[in-house]
DNA sequence: GCTATGGTTGGACGGGACGTCCAATCGTGT
DNA sequence: ACACGATTGGACGTCCCGTCCAACCATAGC
């Protein structure tokens, strides 16, 4: 999941580290299957028996970079879900951070539903999304419930709710070029969700 | 997209279409490219040979049942689409129908992200989710909005965060096993969409 | 009944890519 | 100088894809 390095048998060599990374693109225009492991040879700089030696084979090699994206992410949401502030303010800085990480990272983020059939039996996406963005999610919401900032009956489907919101207009944003910027997104994204689209809660800031 | 078959060359004669429907299953267990060719051969009874006969390959045998999925998609949506109401009404129709299609076409629905890097290049996923699913949304919140019972400030953004929310609650119906019903499920959604997660407006009916 | 025509099928084949294996080389600590 | 692990080039064996073709039906028209 986000542990360091779960798919490597051997420990890998921090110069190699630096220079797998460059296989991220790679996967990500051509995906798992289209992509020939002697292209991340030559890519990588890395040469094709040597990577044998780290990688059991191609999706290890995924399952390493994506692994690696995941703890990258956990760093950018940990400081959104430990910030001060109410439950509402950690909410929103959640939904910010979590949009900005997707647009910065837009290529492995998207890689990681792509092959998330390949994946996941190396590492548990799901589990790994439960507990980097999923709980803090529902943290946030739990405290906004009790410190009245927020008004939450069910706290998982909330959650689901706003992972499905960000997720989409995530998506969105990764594939339309679009004027508007991730800020903008994400202030639209939160406005719906605070205010809901009754009319008699109005929209609100 | 949505139109019968435009990935096959030959008109495919119905009793075939019946028995590749068998196929589906074994894509969704393995997904694509862990499919054999040989296994789908022998899980529709259709030689090989018959097979390349009206398939260009393995993945235009997938686009065939995505976009038959698709299809089937459309029919569910067009009819909460149209049926008749305010816009709310519609939208709530919508929701409730999609986590219904979701609930009950779990792999095929799967498949269709799992696999959407591959078929994207056949069928335009991206394309028809917007022309299946997000555009009826939109429709209904521009309706609701019109009508006044419902409140939309961005009805794209708005679409977004609907379908976000019941992709994610229906990824989330298939993977745990759940003792709540898709009716639950979609109950809690509509109320956390509608009322919104702000304190001054009560979650409502 | 006969014969084109086109659908249907088995089986052989070439090619691409994966992952394995090994022997040779390199680097480094002792 | 030596030992030992890391590193690498290159040769295989294997799997599976997609192609090709020749043979085999089915049937519609004559």
């Amino acid at each position: 999941m986000t542990q360091p390095v779960p798919s490597v048998v051997r420990p890998l060599p921090a110069d190699l580290v630096e220079r797998v990374d460059r296989a991220a693109e790679v996967f990500a225009d051509n995906g798992l299957d289209a992509t020939r492991i002697d292209e991340l040879a030559k890519v990588t700089g890395i040469p094709r028996a040597t990577l044998y030696y780290y990688f059991p084979g191609k999706e290890h090699i995924l399952a390493h970079l994506l692994s690696r994206t995941f703890a990258q992410m956990t760093v950018a949401l940990d400081a959104a879900a430990t910030a001060p502030g109410s439950g509402r303010d950690r909410l929103e800085g959640l939904v910010r951070e979590h949009l900005g990480f997707i647009a910065s990272h837009g290529p492995t983020y998207r890689l990681l539903f792509a092959e998330l059939g390949k994946a996941a039996s190396l590492i548990d996406i799901a589990a790994g999304v439960d507990r980097v963005i999923l709980a803090p999610l529902r943290s946030a919401l739990r405290d906004g419930a009790r410190d009245g900032s927020l008004s939450v009956d069910d706290v998982g489907a909330a959650a689901s709710v706003v992972y499905g919101a960000v997720l989409v207009a995530g998506m969105e944003f990764l594939l339309v070029a679009d004027d508007r910027s991730v800020q903008a997104r994400a202030d639209a994204v939160l406005a719906i969700v605070l205010g809901g689209l009754a009319p008699n809660a109005g929209p609100q800031r």
